[in-house]
DNA sequence: GCCGTTTTCGGCCCGACTGTTTTCAGTCG
């Protein structure tokens, strides 16, 4: 069990405690337990009780409610409160903008536990004609039920990677002697996977078949299965899994085939030479074709014949050429892990610098800085920066902030504050519902500030979740091209944002892009592996990546553009 | 339910924003 298990058991009692009209101190005490032991580096699996009850926010209580879980596995209380919740009522938990309070009205008041219900009630207005509801609210909700139903069978990227994962451990242990491999959306990096896809090369598919089909969570649809086909789900989820089924011989062939898009096999007769006598690897289609190798995640028939005339694979941006690591969150604000913890980690890892970036003072419920704890970050990073360099291993803190992006476009720290850092992540995260134009105006301003480094998860989406502010990319990019100003892909894998198929529009401005893993703890750094494949996905060339230059090039970056 | 004392019980939280209201509840980051 891990920590993070323990915590979304104790929200969800929260919500569901507020859902049934509990008393909203109670509640309260639910939330707090969570967002103190979040940030918290404890090891709730196996800390004692004693000491569980002398945590933040944590009390005889509910330090017996951490002791059942991580004993059961589960919560009677929380599992109690489920047994009186219709299902339907705890799905309108996760529409934006609705919290549990709004949806015991709509359960209560208009006595509906149904998303279809919910969305009827919307069209015919009842919804808006609850007391604290309204048009807007109403039409909200709307909007966001639709998002969520045709999002319902989707998956992030590392929640897909995750399933295909278990399914191939699986079947290697049961077909030691075939070769089996991922394809499809998956193999292809896509930051959304729609279809979980195997193949498996065997010579006789029915065999294959009753493997999978002997797997307990595996559930067949026979009706759109076929010999060579398995269809159907992993259970509890909602994704379609698909495993192909192709003869030894014709592997390469197929794996090549369930790889690429429809509109990538469409060029160049890949298909054709695909489908003729079986091949040994890949290189060998596209050698036929006539054209340079194509790595997987880029066939996506957009941008990459075009591009591989004109680059070579050796020059995309991989981890390797990454030399250090920007936009990470410390203990100042809201990461987990103190500045020294997650420098040391950096530095171990093998990287060059550390360019910390803690939430500035607007951002409140994140403990953003004041200017006094600015001066006091500043003062101890100096103080790392000698214990942590060496003469043969040099290593350097950079001295960051991810400063909000105010209404107006402004950032939220005098000039001479302002000053006092080496680089600013400017990142908006309040306002998020402004009209196109206002919202520009505000990202243009922010971009043109002359302090305005690298512009933070430029969209502000948040994958299948939220769509973000209404942005014209092609305006930002030539705004940050204009100022010198750098843009992040957000490594995170829940917003990979800048989104990939904007990267060759910025190369072409000359905009150089910076692969961030905006890190609240110390694993947090490896979210660069989903950056990375997205950004390889767009074309992302070391030279253009921000962070591959040196520690040293970074330096001398910093202090020209500040002059 | 937690906290911090008045050590037994009363008061609890961070503030902006939105969409409702016409002074504020709910939600969010």
């Amino acid at each position: 069990m891990e920590n993070q298990t323990i915590l979304d058991i104790l929200e969800l009692t929260g919500k569901l405690l507020e859902l049934h009209g509990e008393n909203d101190f109670k509640v309260r005490a639910y939330y707090s337990a969570v967002f103190n032991l979040d940030k918290s580096t404890e090891d709730l699996t196996t800390i004692p009780v004693a000491q569980l009850s002398g945590l933040q926010g944590v009390g005889k209580s509910m330090a017996a409610k951490i002791e059942e879980i991580r004993t059961t596995g589960t919560l009677k209380e929380m599992n109690d409160l489920l047994q009186e919740t219709p299902e339907g009522v705890l799905e309108m938990f996760r529409i934006k903008g609705i919290g549990p309070k709004k949806v015991r009205q709509i359960w209560l008041e208009l006595n509906i536990t149904d998303t279809r219900e919910l969305l009827l009630a919307c069209e015919n207005g009842e919804v808006a004609r609850l007391k604290g509801f309204g048009e807007k609210t109403q039409e909200a909700i709307k909007t966001n039920l639709q998002f969520l139903q045709a999002n319902s069978s989707k998956l992030r990227m590392e929640k897909g990677e995750e399933l295909a994962q278990q399914l191939l451990d699986v079947l290697e242990t049961n077909l030691p002697d075939s070769a089996i491999q991922i394809v499809g959306d998956i193999r292809r990096k896509n930051e959304i996977v729609e279809s979980i896809q195997l193949l498996v090369g065997h010579s006789k598919p029915w065999e294959v078949q009753q493997v999978i089909n002997g797997l307990p969570f595996m559930q067949q649809a026979e009706k759109i299965s076929s010999p060579f086909v398995w269809r159907g789900k992993m259970e509890g989820k909602s994704i379609p899994f698909e495993v192909q089924i192709s003869s030894p011989e014709n592997f390469v062939n197929q794996q090549f085939i369930y790889s690429a898009s429809p509109k990538h096999l469409a060029q160049k007769s890949l298909l054709k030479i695909a489908q003729k006598e079986p091949l040994a690897s890949e290189e060998i289609i596209y050698q036929t074709a006539g054209i340079p190798y194509i790595i997987p995640e880029m066939r996506e028939g957009t941008f990459e014949f075009d591009w591989i005339q004109q680059h070579s694979n050796d020059e995309l941006v991989t981890w390797d050429s990454l030399k250090g690591i920007l936009h990470n969150h410390s203990t100042y604000s809201d990461g987990k892990h103190t500045l020294e913890e997650m420098a040391t980690y950096c530095r171990d890892l093998g990287f060059e610098y550390l360019g910390i970036a803690d939430h500035s003072k607007t951002a409140i419920y994140a403990r953003g800085l004041y200017e006094d704890r600015v001066d006091q970050q500043h003062a101890e990073i100096d103080r790392l920066n000698l214990k942590l360099s060496t003469p043969e291993k040099p290593f350097k803190i950079l001295k960051g902030i991810e400063s909000d992006i105010l209404g107006d476009g402004s950032l939220d720290y005098s000039e001479e504050v302002l000053k006092s850092f080496d680089y600013i992540v400017a990142s908006v995260h309040q306002s998020l519902k402004m009209t196109e134009e206002k919202a520009m105006s505000r990202l243009i301003k922010a971009i043109e500030n002359p302090y305005t480094t690298i512009l933070g998860h430029p969209t502000g989406r948040l994958l299948l979740s939220r769509a973000g502010y209404p942005v014209n990319h092609q305006w930002m990019i030539d705004a940050c091209a204009a100022n010198g100003v750098v843009i992040e892909i957000n490594a995170s894998p829940y917003r990979l944002d800048l989104d990939w198929r904007w990267i060759q529009y910025a190369l072409e401005k000359g905009v150089k892009l910076s692969i961030n893993p905006d890190a609240h703890e110390k694993d947090g750094y490896f979210d660069m592996h989903y950056g990375v494949a997205v950004a390889r996905k767009g074309g992302l060339t070391k030279d253009m990546t921000f962070n591959a230059l040196s520690l040293t090039e970074m330096e001398a970056y910093l202090i020209s553009r500040k002059k």
